[in-house]
DNA sequence: GCATATTTGTCCGTATGTATA
DNA sequence: CTATACATACGGACAAATATG
């Protein structure tokens, strides 16, 4: 009901390899906001009849929003059973963590020094993830943080890399859903992501390189300690 | 009806992250292959009317289809213009390097020690590029350089980061079909994936690695030498 | 194990909006 | 500026596969 009447703008949807589509492209916008959000949470089926009537569009191009998202890695798409929300397990999150470890380190490594109007997208993330700290909203934290990433990757301009990230940070929001309390994954980092900042900002990128080395490996044992502490139990199918 | 009646298998289609949906998918791999087979080369506009009648399937299922090659970058989508054969630039080019040199030497850099049946593909990759050599059918060559680091970055055994290489490597072979002799491009290189092959047998991974580094750099600019010196003049467009 | 019902996969035909000649 | 060509989006239809009783 109601349904975002107009969606006047999607003002920066940073699209960087895909032209946006239109409708379609409208639409997996507002199910990935749906599904980051924690609606549809992992391992629910996506009826075509259901969303169709649901969002107003036909099934056709239903369809093609999903194949967008797929593409994504937020939906997983089974022939002749549907799409359903992706539900990362443990082989998952070492993968993209190993993907991340070297791809963001990697751009870091191969930055050169930079003017500090370019790190406001990252002071800028890291802010709000403070306040949103000071506020309690921890989702609004795991947001910013996944934010402070993506524009991490972003300094080194690459296209390719900003959409290689993306993918992967999609699929890290979908861990999010599976912990009932997710302070405890986020706070030890919005220290760390000041202090890679400052190391940017020095222009001693080999250093924030290895910073950020060992911070992802902590963050991927810390996600992982508590994947194993809280058994998935989603939907409950597979 | 009629249609390839049998298709039985698609024996080794190395669907990492995409699950074959049938139609759309083998439409996807017949066009995938006449693009790198330099039909339709870079440039060319594919009518969905057109297709749609030669391939004997309907617009809907080729629009599926077209989704899925544009997110391998073969294909371009502009609003409400079609789709085009991507006809990479100089910034692609360079994009891609960078992000090849970050991915395929950050997986190297952080392999293990690895049993010599592991290597197979690799040699079997530069044997091929050998043999193809010798009789001088150098798109072959071309093909089994591509291979070979597709192999290279497999060594990681990380889902997502083939499915970034297969990416990449995709668009590289579209800059073949912008050179008349490849052939420049690829000796000097046929003998360092030996050598890289080696390293990797006596298990340093760090020599190997920054090796790859230069090896990549270099044909970065071998690439770019050539893509300066030719005037692309593809289908005129844009 | 079998028959039924639901859902997806594929296709067609049409109306509308956009870009190009 | 007008007209044509084409992509976009829609709705409906049938076949195929799966899930359910």
């Amino acid at each position: 009901m109601a349904m975002t009447p107009s969606t006047p703008s999607a003002p920066s949807t940073s699209s960087p390899l895909t032209a946006p589509s239109g409708t379609a492209e409208r639409i997996a916008s507002t199910l990935r906001r749906q599904i980051t959000a924690g609606e549809h949470p992992p391992g629910t089926r996506l009826s075509e009849e259901m969303l169709g009537a649901r969002l107003q569009i036909s099934r056709n191009t239903l369809r093609e929003a999903f194949r967008l998202l797929s593409h994504d890695g937020l939906l997983m798409h089974e022939l002749h059973r549907g799409v359903f929300v992706r539900e990362p397990n443990e082989a998952d999150l070492i993968d993209v963590f190993h993907l991340r470890r070297v791809l963001e380190c990697g751009v870091v490594r191969s930055l050169t020094r930079l003017g500090p109007e370019r790190l406001t997208p990252l002071t800028d993330a890291v802010l709000a993830g403070q306040s949103a700290a000071e506020r309690d909203t921890w989702h609004e934290v795991g947001t910013a943080n996944i934010d402070f990433h993506q524009a991490l990757v972003a300094l080194g301009g690459s296209r390719r890399a900003d959409d290689t990230i993306r993918r992967l940070l999609a699929e890290v929001r979908l861990f999010f859903h599976v912990f009932p309390d997710p302070r405890e994954l986020f706070e030890p980092f919005l220290k760390r992501n000041a202090m890679l900042v400052d190391m940017l900002e020095r222009g001693d990128m080999t250093a924030a390189a290895d910073a950020l080395e060992t911070y992802l490996r902590d963050s991927e044992n810390h996600v992982l300690q508590a994947y194993r502490r809280q058994p998935v139990d989603a939907g409950g199918r597979r």
